[in-house]
DNA sequence: GGATATAGTGCACACGTTTGCGCTTATTCA
DNA sequence: TGAATAAGCGCAAACGTGTGCACTATATCC
């Protein structure tokens, strides 16, 4: 590999002068700095990025762990689509982006604390969905740059982005509400999710406001796999009092919703009206188009890359918690053409 | 920062018997190894990965381009599958995983270039979908370790984890003809993409092996959009024999197609059969769920992983080119039950 | 024209770790 | 019992880069 005492000896200067040429130093020469460059070029020289992090304690990498595969939630493009948004922003400032993950939940903290400690990353991105996390205290306590990706009550000041969820669900079922509906139904995700809890407390608040009332019978929470909203519906639909509608926590319980109505006979929306989360690209080609509320995800792993590294730079935010806006997106599933119900 | 020298210090002992405590070095005595790590244990000491990787030139790091955007075959959850089986498996190895990206296609050569010559990675993961991709060419050139997740007509002896994709291709199109179609249409995606040439090249094959004719009107290739499924299908249908099967190359354009289809006014499978690929989660809840091969894209991942590290350690492979096995899910779009056709 | 500022460069040390070599002390062997 | 061997540890150099300080040569000032 070539170094900069190979380009330096060639050029006939110190490599401090290769130094400071690669970092644009103002107390260089025009004429050295052009021929130590064209060196550079020619041999194909790149900085030894582990002796620069040495000495200058930054390592131009962002560090996020992977969601162990348990969390069914990641199963479908989300993580994807959050990647890309944090790697397109992170490689635009310089700066790559190191993945690594755990064997057993509880090793989490270590994976974490080996990053932070080895000094491997300038910066944490956490995608903390549970409700209580160690990793936040731990990195609280010992001042690591980090942002959460999704909002924690125990921690309600540390840098984050988030929806306003509660309100996105607001809108999800007010929009319901418009169409005409009443009775107005829940199929929630984990419940040990803050987004989860955040959506279903925009679900009430709705109701309230327009006066409505649910019942426990019509709220219920599956699992993130796609069979289990299918096979939730049989039990559901025999209610004496059902729902018309329903508020899906994700696109992909919604399909499984959806086929599982299709199944019992029921159509959508003319017996029972949907709408969901996250706006999986299919969900617009599904039997009858779902309609969901779009989060914007590429957006939030951008944002959350970008000020992460403000963070890691030292430099001010505007604000610690950063709310991305939402977008109904009404399809089929949730438009009411033939009459509005009592 | 805790480094090894404080370790020593507070021991009384020299760095580098600390290091060879952290080694597991055979001439250390159990008493100071004792004392050393628990003095380890109680002050939180993690190794300096950027001093270490310096001296021993090794990173303990994985490589892998995140795709740009525009291949749309990523936005699905094809990426994010991949990626769990790669950082799952480099994590269990001790082995983390570092992502970059570009925003011009043709600096990807450049961000590869600065990951080798940074001396940043132990090895590179190639997602070549691509015909031809000149990053192989400067990887073989600078003996860089690397695993290509595909295959490359340029570049056959590279080492390579991949599915037989023509194999694939062909039992799904003999799967059709055992359900009695003689008439068997192909849905491509992106010709430039390997895994597309292939899955056509094994779509002619079962054909010709069970003395089947196809027609260029029945063979049409669309981007990995799913609208453009959906679009095709249209003037597809019109035609004057058209196909009573359809092999289709990815799920997220059959999910297009069966809603064009089904919008068209024809039922799936009993007008015309469906068959694709990569068994998409969904896919088993689509308003028919839709028959796929399974091509286990988080094995492919894991093994590819595997390769790399096996490559990177210098230790000696079974062999170059890795064939991973696929699997016929048949669901409800390809299963005839009313009557053979002609 | 001497003092002072300024531009341009090199020296030497630091970052935290690994590792070959050498030094002690204890053990084994004939 | 003396020599050879082995166990356990420290010294010092090295990895490639950044940077404070010092040094020289030139330009500027009064």
């Amino acid at each position: 590999m070539v170094t900069i005492k190979d380009i330096a000896k060639i050029a006939g200067v110190s490599p401090s002068t290769v130094s400071r040429v690669v970092s644009n130093h103002p107390r260089i020469s025009h004429e050295t700095s052009r021929k130590v460059k064209a060196i550079m070029e020619e041999l194909g020289y790149h900085p030894n990025i582990m002796a620069k992090s040495l000495v200058s304690k930054t390592t131009q990498t962002l560090g996020i762990l992977l969601p162990r595969p348990a969390e069914e939630l990641f199963r479908n493009e989300f993580f994807g689509e959050l990647l890309r948004g944090i790697v397109t922003q992170a490689t635009s400032a310089g700066y790559d982006t190191l993945i690594t993950t755990v064997t057993k939940d509880t090793d989490e903290l270590m994976a974490i604390s080996r990053l932070v400690r080895g000094q491997r990353v300038d910066g944490i991105l956490l995608l903390s969905s549970r409700t209580s996390d160690p990793i936040i205290g731990f990195l609280q306590e010992n001042k690591f740059p980090f942002v959460l990706i999704g909002r924690s009550d125990e921690f309600p000041d540390v840098l984050s982005i988030d929806n306003n969820n509660i309100q996105a669900a607001q809108d999800a079922t007010n929009h319901l509400i418009r169409q005409g509906h009443t009775r107005i139904g829940f199929i929630n995700g984990p419940s040990n999710l803050v987004v989860a809890q955040d959506r279903l407390e925009g679900y009430h608040k709705a109701l309230s406001d327009a006066n409505l009332s649910t019942r426990p019978e019509w709220i219920t929470s599956v699992d993130m796999i796609q069979e289990s909203g299918f096979r939730a519906m049989s039990g559901y639909m025999n209610q004496p009092e059902r729902p018309s509608a329903l508020v899906v926590f994700d696109d992909a319980i919604a399909f499984g919703v959806l086929r599982g109505l299709t199944e019992l006979g029921y159509n959508v929306p003319d017996d029972i009206s949907l709408i969901s989360f996250n706006n999986n690209p299919l969900s617009e080609l599904a039997s009858t188009p779902i309609s969901s509320v779009d989060i914007g995800i590429y957006h939030l792993g951008y944002t959350a890359s970008q000020s992460l590294l403000r963070a890691a730079q030292g430099k001010p935010l505007p604000e610690n918690q950063l709310i991305l806006p939402h977008r109904l997106v009404v399809r089929q599933s949730s438009i009411n053409q033939i009459s509005k119900r009592s």
